[in-house]
DNA sequence: GTTCAATACTGAAACGTTTCAGCTATAATT
DNA sequence: AATTATAGCTGAAACGTTTCAGTATTGAAC
């Protein structure tokens, strides 16, 4: 009935190796995953065959009998394309699953319905974990993939009493040693633009920046109205309301380094001088900074490390590891 | 034998429709897809109840059968992670593909072999089309797509002879642009920091540039040594030594945003001031230079755009569009 | 020398889809 | 009235994989 296999057009398939290994499907299938109650010598021939005529599953095949897609998504967020984060994210998610049978799909947002493109995932099944970012403390994402059983990894914290597998950079001990290196400089009256509320991030950054103020008996100064999502000329604007004050500032955290940029040019254009007038202290993923303003005390923080870790982590958990040991803080540099 | 789909668990499929319309399989698969032969009635009847459960067809089912996945592919240069290009490229691309069926999956490069990725989406036909950039003028990748049948479009020309769909900037005119933009500042020694050397687009802008000296009665200063790849600090002292010339250029072009930052930097590393001593025409894909760096003018190039445009086409081209009508060459703003 | 167990393998079914080759009414043609 | 065409539908096979339920073969145990 089905054709003897050596005339066979398109790629090897387990009939392939079947026929010229002379066995049945099924043990080809078994010896090239080292399956029990398959001899040994069988099993080595198996494999070298399918080693010379290059042999790889089919992923069609695979997912639709199984169900496993091998396949790991990312969810794109509106606004992160010029930010610089998305690049690094993806190069370090794409360094983890190079060299494993996972392929890497980015999955769009919807514009005002972050939980859409997460909704698809789950109810297409297209994908055996999501990678994420941008978490909030009650984040109805990570409820929603947990319920579903879907494994995931986020870039940043969550606050639900939900163990799950993240990377965060400690922004706490971010904003506490921004404070420190400005009031180091001898900047007393200090301000902080920070990341919009509503995000996890944003909560620990106020947290480090509250108590940098309090260990040196400062008070900041508040900056509700704006924070670095805003476009830059906002913030630029911003800045310049700020900086025309009786009395500005003498020093800024920006938690985002285009942010930074714009503070800068907003102090600038009320002709205020960085380094003498006032100090920004921003963090940076880049040499960009360095080289672009070094005056401005740069703190660093690694997306790509990020997007190595999350990635790690939800193969981790979809191999079985528990989720509570996948999770990683990272401290920033100090001194 | 099969049993009845009432009570099924996960997500509905065809039988499951088919079930409860009381049709066939196949009946229910033609009538989703408008096939012939099937009576309006059932079509719409077929249709309301798909709409009602759900449903969406599995995609590994399909993938299966027909061979075709429903996959785009975007193909990662290394290096390209800190450009900004990759971010916005890849946006762009989400664009297009959002509302399609089509996912787009991120192949990662392998260090040293610039085929590799190319070979492994070919020989497990992972994709139903390709995108990638850094053309060469002789561009083995496109060579081998073409020869297997694979469609895809590219960032960047070639210069094969073979018509195929690319977006890409005219980096001819933009070198020739910023000649004059330089010269109408009263720049009369101008160097051009461009792309490295093997990319269609380093021919291009250096066409460009040849043109723009020619046509003002200039000579240029050649810049071999050093292109807008090298590392930041690597161009900025490039930048240091060229300045300290007895006759440094007072004008330079810079194929990319990140490098112009670097060259400031290194002529400012010798006492030079931007605006004063020399001017800098470079290409920008955001508002960060206006804000960072009002001093240095500025050519827009649209990476979102781009990313836009090759997924169009790719899927048209795969759906069946003559790829001779699937070239778009974007004029840079002129003034 | 029958029974039992273990080893090494195989066939068939199933995942969800598409598509080919029918099949059955009804309508049109002769 | 018999034939043929057609519209509208259906069953079965196939894509490549995994896995369940066997089936020979061998060797040991009684």
């Amino acid at each position: 009935m089905d054709n003897s296999d050596s005339t066979s057009k398109g790629p090897p398939t387990l009939k392939t190796i079947a026929f010229m290994t002379g066995l049945g499907i099924s043990t080809v299938s078994r010896a090239l995953k080292d399956g029990p109650e398959i001899g040994a010598a069988t099993r080595a021939r198996v494999k070298l065959i399918a080693a010379q005529v290059g042999y790889r599953p089919n992923r069609a095949g695979v997912r639709l009998k199984t169900g496993k897609t091998n396949v790991i998504t990312v969810v794109l967020n509106p606004g992160d394309d010029g930010s610089g984060f998305f690049s690094n994210f993806v190069y370090g998610i794409s360094d983890a699953l190079t060299g494993t049978s996972y392929h890497l799909v980015v999955t769009p947002y919807a514009l005002g319905d972050a939980m859409a493109p997460i909704r698809y995932i789950a109810e297409t099944g297209s994908a055996d974990g999501v990678i994420m970012s941008r978490t909030q403390p009650d984040d109805p994402r990570v409820r929603y993939l947990l319920a579903h059983g879907l494994p995931f990894a986020t870039h940043g914290r969550t606050e639900m009493g939900i163990v799950h597998p993240f990377h965060d950079f400690d922004n706490e001990a971010f904003a506490f040693e921004a404070v420190s290196r400005l009031v180091a400089k001898g900047r007393r009256r200090i301000a902080l633009l920070g990341p919009p509320p509503g995000l996890t991030y944003h909560k620990h950054t106020h947290l480090g920046f509250e108590r940098g103020l309090r260990s040196w008996g400062l008070s900041g100064i508040p900056l509700s109205s704006i924070d670095i999502d805003a476009p830059l000329w906002d913030v630029r604007a911003a800045a310049r309301e700020l900086a025309a004050r009786s009395d500005p500032p003498d020093g800024i955290i920006c938690s985002a380094v285009r942010s930074s940029f714009a503070v800068a040019a907003g102090f600038a254009d009320q002709g205020l001088s960085i380094g003498r007038d006032f100090d920004i202290v921003t963090k940076h993923s880049t040499d960009l900074l360095e080289m672009l303003r070094p005056e401005i005390i740069a703190i660093a923080e690694d997306f790509r490390e990020a997007g190595r870790d999350t990635a790690s982590m939800v193969m981790a958990w979809i191999a079985g590891t528990d989720p509570a040991g996948l999770q990683r803080l990272v401290t920033p540099e100090t001194s």
